[in-house]
DNA sequence: TATATTTAGTTCGATATCGTACTTTATTGG
DNA sequence: CCAATAAAGTACGATATCGAACTAAATATA
């Protein structure tokens, strides 16, 4: 790869890095107290694809370890948001339900979500989030592959 | 903000720190023993837009905390990467100075980088980072002075 | 000039993240 | 059926991150 290739690369992950620890903050900011953005993901995730789901599936889905995903989950659990069952099907496992105080909470953060992203989005040049996000997407499954295939 | 709009938002963001999780977590994979990416981000800029900045300066060329980067130039010191000295100028400041080692250090991570990214951005479709990345930027710019303006 | 305020940096404490190693349960191969 | 291996989750330790409060130095104000 020639050297400027490895620099445009570079400025492209470094502006994905700074866009994704701002968004961060910004949203974490309108959370309650210590609520982090993992907490919040984990109840959207609840919500919009369902529950029942064990603890592995969740850190898979978020390409996190699973340690980290324990350690949100102890959280919400803590909460009350959440609620961390043995899994009748497998006994190594559990499987994560979301309690009626984790859906309010969810929906909250939502309206907060809107509240924090609503005045940005409309400075964006119009439907750039359109069309970004898929090319996004797409730029992910291909860093997912690349990292299934493990190090080569 | 409609339903949807926050939906299409909070995918867009979710899709951001995904991937500068995955490309996070593949160069720091590269890095030796406990360099992490704060670490050569500011080699980097020390390399690529000069010496001689103060802390502070650079907490806020890479919007963390100045907390955060204390903790991250004393990691460098502690490595002989860099140097930091009071500033002659400001009782109060001090100067930060890249090291000859540190220079090597940063040249041989951006050969990692190639490495590390070189595979992968093959498999992106053709010119998507060049047309990406000053879209991203534009979108940085704006959720900064969204920042800048304070919380209203 | 004397005092008040602001600024740069650090210290400290709380929490997040994550790798390693471990326990428990399932699955596989003989 | 039994041993070997794999998988799910956790405990623990190391480090990163960051907010609050602090110290020291510079600047502003009276």
């Amino acid at each position: 790869m020639p050297n400027d290739d490895a620099d445009r690369l570079f400025t492209f992950f470094t502006e994905i890095g700074i866009i994704a620890q701002l968004s961060r903050a910004a949203f974490e900011a309108r959370l309650p107290d210590g609520m982090t953005l993992p907490h919040f993901t984990v109840l959207n995730h609840l919500v919009r694809l369902g529950d029942g789901c064990t603890p592995l599936a969740l850190a898979r889905a978020f390409q996190v370890p699973k340690t980290s995903m324990t350690n949100t989950l102890s959280g919400l659990e803590r909460k009350g948001l959440i609620r961390i069952q043995p899994n009748p099907e497998d006994g190594r496992s559990k499987v994560v339900t979301i309690t009626s105080a984790g859906r309010k909470f969810r929906d909250s953060a939502v309206v907060a979500a809107a509240e924090t992203f609503g005045p940005m989005v409309e400075k964006f040049p119009a439907g750039w989030i359109e069309t970004l996000t898929p090319q996004l997407a797409e730029i992910r499954a291909v860093m997912d592959r690349a990292r299934d295939d493990g190090p080569n």
